[in-house]
DNA sequence: ATAATTTGGTTTATAAAATAAACTTGTTTA
DNA sequence: TAAACAAGTTTATTTTATAAACCAAATTAT
């Protein structure tokens, strides 16, 4: 009846980067702080547990001296955003 | 760019209780709990915080002998739904 | 030159949430 | 009348989300 929704993507700030990440393919990651308003720690944090899935991959390069990270989304993580996308809809009655 | 989505609703349990109410207009507490797989400690405290925050009402009255919790949703429970799939929506990139 | 500020983050501590286990009250059944 | 069941509630535990504090390197100001 009620699919469970994937704890890794039900998570307000997760979703948006998923969801940035499924439209621009690459990010680096003061972008991503930006369009979500996210602070840099709670962003840090959960890039690192999406990472750590599997759901996104994160290059760490340098952009002239300055450190930048950069962040992609995997095929895996494409799967699990279409999944989730799939499961909420049994929650939000569609069935009108 | 993103909304916040509101908390309340924002939780699988909350979620699928407000879906379940959405449809049926009222539920008993023990329909509920089968429909969700919820164990009734847990359902029973999201059920207060809905109430709480006024998005359902809880009557309690009796079948026969037993007790008998009854659920409905609020007009303020339904447009708190609404607005919550319209936020959500800027999440799953409908920009397709 | 060097002190202060900014950039780009990470780590750690705290607050809030979700969840289940344990408990209560009354009823039905053995 | 003792045991099991129904319908929840309360409490305790685990997870999670989040921000505050921190760090290192680079840039800017004095």
């Amino acid at each position: 009846m009620f699919p469970t929704l994937d704890p890794l993507l039900h998570s307000e700030l997760r979703l948006a980067v998923m969801s940035l990440l499924i439209s621009t393919e690459e990010a680096e990651f003061p972008y991503i702080k930006e369009q979500t308003g996210a602070t840099a720690g709670n962003l840090s944090v959960q890039v690192d547990k999406l990472s750590a899935a599997g759901y996104i991959e994160v290059e760490k390069t340098f952009k002239g001296k300055k450190p930048c990270t950069i962040c992609r989304i995997t095929p895996t993580g494409q799967k699990a955003f279409e999944a989730y996308i799939q499961a909420l809809k049994a929650y939000l009655n569609i069935t009108k």
